[in-house]
RNA sequence: UGGGGCGUCGCCAAGCGGUAAGGCACCGGAUUUUGAUUCCGGCAUUCCCAGGUUCGAAUCCUGGCGCCCCAG
């Protein structure tokens, strides 16, 4: 339990589907982080929805975890001109790791969250399926359980639209009906990365802004600053907009060009996970390479690695290295691996 | 100081006597369990400066100033 409506409701609903319900909500203890500058203590939030609800609830500190495991990979992420995402990280090894863990620990036999996501099994394997509401889909974010942790995992929501969760919160009156959408990753509330990893100790160094026709347009302080596609902040005046193309880290140049050098016909992507049996052959799918992305149709061509080679019918806008491309087969996450 | 061209928002740029388009950038907002993207809104009482003509000028005239090109 957050804190938020989303993991209230999903408490409730089990509730009425008859089972034992525990709460359990995860202080990542952030210390000097801006975690610590919330309003509201999620901790203390969930805790009031456990009373009203009249469940028990237990809250564990993962701090350590969470900084060694999400925030330390992220900045390296930066560091080596890649975007990652943190949510992935969090839901993998936090979420459905250690607290799965802890709640297995309790006695507890499943974990519920209050993800947008459904669950579906084909032919005795588990998988992640989109939610009902495509404009709440999370399978995204999900796409790397594994069938053990798939096994253990309610999803209450899934089948619901933000409309009528937020309805049954206030239905049951409960004292988080009203609070908004989070946004932004957690550990960067107020949505300033550049300020957060120059405090975190990312080394910071400027250079070159060039043109991909080789023409040198501006200086930047810092190739963590930007991402792939970033259209905002490069402050060049251009007579049509221009979008970061690529990041070279090592000359610590940062390239743009126009809309059209943003697209790529292919992709390859590492440590892939799967929830089909492990491909050995090439296989069609559609495949989204972030999230909130209209997945495309695509060719993906395992790799002895344990990564893959994806080709799009038609070339996509904006691959970005360190984003993950997931795999879908109608409804069902097939699978999906880490932009290269 | 021979000839030619040009000076309009931070950048590009329309306007050619009737009372400052547009694009980029920037700022604000919307959207969003990642970063982007996208969308909406804002953004020159003023056109290098000073005079003049005119009911009225960024647009015409005069003189400065500053660039650029070709000649030498």
């Amino acid at each position: 339990m957050s804190g938020g409506v989303d993991s209230s409701v999903a408490a409730a609903l089990l509730m009425k589907q008859g089972y034992e319900v525990v709460g359990l909500t995860m202080r990542l203890g952030l210390g000097s982080l801006p975690m610590a500058e919330l309003k509201t203590d999620p901790a203390v939030d969930a805790a009031r929805v456990a009373q009203q609800l009249g469940i028990e609830h237990y809250v564990v500190d993962f701090g350590e975890f969470f900084h060694s495991q999400v925030i330390t990979p992220f900045c390296q992420e930066y560091q080596d001109g890649r975007t990652p995402n943190p949510c992935i990280n969090c839901n993998k090894k936090l979420k459905f790791g250690k607290l799965l863990d802890k709640a297995q620990e309790l006695g507890a036999e499943y974990l519920a969250t209050g993800h947008y996501v459904r669950i579906a099994e084909r032919d005795g394997r588990l998988y992640i399926r989109k939610a009902l509401d495509p404009k709440k889909d999370q399978s995204y974010f999900l796409f790397s359980l594994d069938q053990q942790q798939l096994s253990r995992c309610l999803f209450p929501l899934g089948d619901l639209t933000k409309e009528q969760v937020r309805n049954i919160a206030a239905e049951l009156g409960l004292v988080v009906a009203q609070k908004g959408e989070s946004q932004d990753i957690c550990f960067i509330p107020d949505g300033n990365y550049i300020e957060f990893l120059e405090q975190s100790g990312i080394s910071r160094s400027g250079g070159e802004i060039i043109h991909v026709s080789g023409q040198v347009l501006g200086q930047h302080q810092g190739v963590h600053r930007y991402t792939i596609g970033q259209r905002k902040g490069l402050g060049i005046g251009w007579t049509e907009p221009l979008y970061v193309i690529a990041l070279d880290v090592q000359g610590k140049k940062v390239i743009v060009g126009e809309k059209e050098h943003l697209k790529s016909a292919a992709l390859e992507v590492s440590t892939c996970s799967w929830s089909i049996p492990a491909p050995q052959a090439a296989f069609s799918c559609a495949c989204r390479i972030r999230y909130r992305h209209q997945e495309t149709p695509a060719r993906v061509e395992p790799l002895v690695d344990g990564g893959a080679r994806v080709c799009f019918d038609q070339a996509q806008s904006g691959v970005t290295p360190g984003q993950a491309a997931v795999f879908y087969e109608g409804d069902l996450v097939v699978g999906g691996g880490w932009i290269k």
